[in-house]
DNA sequence: TGACGCTGCTTACACTGTAAGCCTACGGTA
DNA sequence: TACCGTAGGCTTACAGTGTAAGCAGCGTCA
């Protein structure tokens, strides 16, 4: 029935598969389809092959994740040492995030994943090297990096879970949650979302810079042992 | 061979099911093996019941989470309002994460879920309402409950993906990964990992406090407009 | 009594990840 | 030139997933 051992045109041969295409294609997959649409056959599809020729560069879906992952965090642009220790953190910050707005499956990837990349390390080290050469102590700059990234995946986080992407999506879905919203029983919430979050101009991605900026403007060298 | 319409021991009658007994098995499952191990059938099973009838009580897969989710957040003490609104904010935090510590999956289907239920919704209202006496404008009260829930979020994503939950499986995991690790390539992350993440003494979880502090000492009710 | 609705059960289906094994083309050697 | 080992595809098969469709026993009300 179907031919066995498909021969390819003798012209057009295959272009031979690695992992980073792999990677790639399963990222691809991610970013249009959410995490769940990244099944092996919907990768090997993509790449016109079939699932089972993923295993030779890939060592099962737990390590293509782990892999993902990897490419996102190559994306992000390192600090380069040289500038103002805080203007580092705010642009690698504004760079990760970005990144992560362009990937937002990777923020639900990052716990679950215990395998870092050498994309990953590499970026690790360069954040703590920026910091080391802003003055922190060691201990400083392991803690400063914590809270900066805590922030930085707690709102992303939470951002990339919002139902809408623009404002004008904002206004449809508020104006419908708020309809539901029984003012008496969360007045807060209602008070915020009318007062505040269907203001003309308002845009949560705004606060982003808001909480870095408090984050930076509270962290010093030498306020850490 | 089997049984159609299985009948009870008349003396016993079944325990009827109800979406919080669904939802509380789930949760406990979830706890026990994370989520992945929360299938619509291992659920039924710890309830003694087929898949199908949890159709019954919950719509989907997807509800069930949501669900979870709510349960999780309803396990949250919340701010009562009259303490100052420091104390107040540093309680709910130090709740909220000894919950979410609790139930570590909680963390991961905080994005992907887009329907917040009765539990999250009063808990968002009473951290506003909370703010709000400590003398926070709306705009302001927003923005604080976002600094603080997502470094909050950030921190408890990173720490449940730590591989380790003690300090000696630290100790044994890092020293793993260092061997692992070249000192010329990644210079500063084998340096706080062996000045610092190593040093007698050091837990993670400690960090936590630091950046709270941190972050509640900066917020100011008068910064924001 | 009878009808009805609630709840749980059975069956069935499309789809998942992946183990096992087969086939072909390529490269090096005799 | 002929040979053969290996790498990287392919096929098949299986256990486990979520859930649609429909059946059976029970309690409740007319």
């Amino acid at each position: 029935m179907a031919a066995l051992g498909k021969v390819d045109a003798p012209g057009s041969r295959r272009e031979p598969l690695d992992r980073a295409r792999v990677v790639g294609a399963a990222v691809a997959l991610a970013d249009d389809k959410g995490v769940t649409g990244v099944t092996m056959r919907a990768v090997a599809g993509s790449l016109g092959v079939e699932a089972m020729s993923l295993y030779n560069h890939v060592r099962g879906r737990d390590d293509l994740l782990d892999g993902m992952v990897d490419a996102v965090f190559a994306e992000i642009e390192l600090p380069t040492g040289e500038a103002d220790w805080q203007d580092a953190m705010r642009r690698r910050a504004d760079s990760a995030r970005a990144v992560l707005r362009r990937h937002p499956w990777a923020v639900g990837l990052l716990d679950s994943r215990s395998a870092p990349g050498q994309a990953t390390l590499r970026h690790h080290d360069a954040v703590l090297g920026a910091l080391r050469a802003g003055g922190f102590s060691v201990a400083g700059a392991a803690r400063a990096f914590s809270v900066i990234d805590s922030y930085l995946y707690g709102f992303v986080l939470q951002e990339v879970s919002l139902p809408f992407r623009s404002s004008a999506e904002l206004n449809e879905v508020a104006g419908g949650i708020l309809s539901g919203l029984d003012a008496d029983q969360y007045p807060h919430l209602v008070e915020v979302t009318t007062e505040h979050a269907l203001q003309p101009g308002y845009d949560y991605a705004d606060e982003f810079d808001v909480g870095i900026s408090l984050i930076l403007g509270a962290l010093q060298p030498d306020d850490l042992p």
